[in-house]
Order: C-alpha cells, then sequence, then structure tokens
DNA sequence: TTTTTGGTTCTGCAATAAGAGAACTAAATA
DNA sequence: TATTTAGTTCTCTTATTGCAGAACCAAAAA
C-alpha cells in the first residue's frame, strides 16, 4: 500500500530534487515541492508534511503558503475533515515551464536599447552584439513554434 | 568621440540590464557585465570601472576575478602599459546561453527517477508526471536542432 | 634603493534570509 | 461554554551575503 513513510531512495531523491528546485525557492519551499513529487501518498497534511521533513510550524505554514501563491501546489479538502491536503499542482507547472523559456524575453529588447545607443565607432562589438540579438529574437520566435509541434504530436 | 563618462541613458540602462544579471550575479558583478556592454570606451580599466560604478577596490576586484573565470569577460594589455583593459567577451555569451538552455538536463533525468519509484497506484498522477517529462525531453531534444537551424540561416 | 602602480587579501560591518519556538486565533467539537 | 484542532503570526537567533576600508604585495619606474 502507499506508505506515508518515506524510505531511503525517496528521501535521497528528495535532497536531490530539492537541490534542483532552490534556483527560486527557498529550501524548505523546495523540499515540500519535491516531497509531493516523490511521496507514494500524494495528498499530504500540514502535520504529515512537518514530520515527514522536520519542519517546524512556522516555517511549514511560511514554505505552503508560498508555494500555494506561486501555484506551484494546492489543496483538497475532504467532507468532515478539517484538515487541507495538499498536493502538487502538475498542470500548471507546464505552464510555468512555459514562461520561464520565455522570461528572457526582457532581455532581448533591453539589449536593443543598448545596441541603438552605441557609438558607430564600435562598428565590431556592435555587430557582434546585433547577431547576439538576433539569435536571442529567433529563439524567442522559435521556441512557441516548439510548444504548438509539441502539442500536435501528442494527439 | 567614443567617452569615459556615462550619460543618463547609459546610466539608466546599466540599472537596467544589472538588475537582468543579477539572476546568477552579485550587484557589482552584475553591473560590472551592463557597463561593459554600454559603455563607449569597451576596453576600460580597473580603476575607470571603479570610478564610474562608485565600487571599492576590493569590491571590484573580486567581481572582476569572477567574471573573468566565469569568462563572460576577459581583458586585454597594451605594450608599454601595465594595467589590464577589461572588455565583455560576446562571443562566449553565446556559449552561455546554449549551456544554460540545456542546464535543465538534469531535471527531467532525475524526474525520470521519481517517476520510476512510484507506486502503481497513483496512476493518473503517474501518467501526468510521465507527460511533462517527456516534454522536457522533448524540449531538450528540439533546442540543439534550433540552434543549427540558426547557424544555416545566417550563411 | 626607494617609490609608485595596479591590483589582492584581510577584517569587520550592515543587511537580509531562513527557520525555530512560543504565543495567538478562529472554527469546529465536546 | 470549554476544549481541541489546524493552522498563522510574532519574536529571536543564527548564518550568509555583499561590500567598504585598510593593510598588504610584487613588479615596474624613478
Amino acid at each position: 500500500m502507499d506508505s506515508i513513510k518515506l524510505n531511503d531512495k525517496q528521501l535521497a531523491l528528495i535532497e536531490k530534487l530539492g537541490l534542483i528546485f532552490e534556483n527560486g525557492l527557498q529550501p524548505a519551499s523546495a523540499r515540500i515541492a519535491a516531497l509531493l513529487l516523490v511521496s507514494d501518498k500524494l495528498e499530504l497534511t500540514f502535520d504529515e508534511i512537518r514530520e515527514l521533513l522536520n519542519l517546524s510550524k512556522s516555517a511549514t505554514s511560511n514554505a505552503l503558503n508560498l508555494l500555494l501563491s506561486m501555484e506551484r501546489i494546492e489543496y483538497i479538502t475532504k467532507p468532515g475533515d478539517r484538515k487541507r491536503y495538499f498536493k502538487s499542482n502538475l498542470s500548471d507547472w507546464k505552464e510555468n515551464m512555459k514562461t520561464k523559456f520565455l522570461e528572457f524575453d526582457k532581455v532581448h529588447k533591453t539589449m536593443r536599447e543598448v545596441l541603438e545607443q552605441r557609438p558607430h565607432s564600435t562598428k565590431d562589438f556592435n555587430q557582434g552584439l546585433e547577431e547576439f540579438i538576433n539569435f536571442m529574437e529567433f529563439m524567442n520566435r522559435e521556441i512557441p513554434v516548439l510548444f504548438k509541434k509539441w502539442e500536435l504530436s501528442k494527439k
């Protein structure tokens, strides 16, 4: 049966994934996000999370609320049960990934501004910069195409 | 002529780019990286950088060495001149961008590990997770193809 | 040989982050 | 009405970051 206890493999995976998620999350949130992917039981209560990860109540509360606000997790309730059951929000993850890919959109716009104010005298550099910007713009155009290609390939 | 003084537009761009670069860099390094793109003069000495950005010697030294070690900048020397002239390393930037794109490679591998240890009983979740992993793998396969397409389009 | 230049390294501080633990609270239960 | 539950919020510590300023150093110049 789906155990609430974590075995060694699962503990190791939580550490590993946790480190990956720490890019953009504080440690406690990162581990919770990892836990909710790794655990046999997918819907865990506040106290289960707290105990499995050895967190204080405050750390658990803040981390869960952060993840909820980022929509990386959500919770369900059960009739006649006051507890909330937290679970990973996989479908939103894909959205997140897409926006993350397009996040560097601002970069090329700002870089264009940089290019536009440069003196003509640094011609070689300006050309190199322009090529780099063009490359970023190319990627920005093509990545949404890839997304569509993926959606089509699923059908 | 190419001035070493920065005008208001340039100062604003350094702030703006600096914020963007702070993703992965400390503030001082981020501003230096920005400065070396924005400044009319592209090759700046230690002291010019220090004065233009109002940094201490130690902050300047550490930040420059960090950027050098990341190969985001490089320096040249001039005969009969003991100073080093620091400049942005644009060509390496493109390489950096490529590796950054492929950096999340580890993610899908670890996610596969997660999937493989999941109980069969959480079938729906496992399927969603698998689709997500497949999506990441798809992106990982296709992005190098995009790079090639770009290289070809330039010729 | 002494001084200057172009930095590097060390010490210390101020600000921020991360979380523990205790006090608190609102709704549900007894 | 009193108590328990399921959290939230507040206060305090500790660790880390980012940088300033001063001391230091090696090579070149005077």
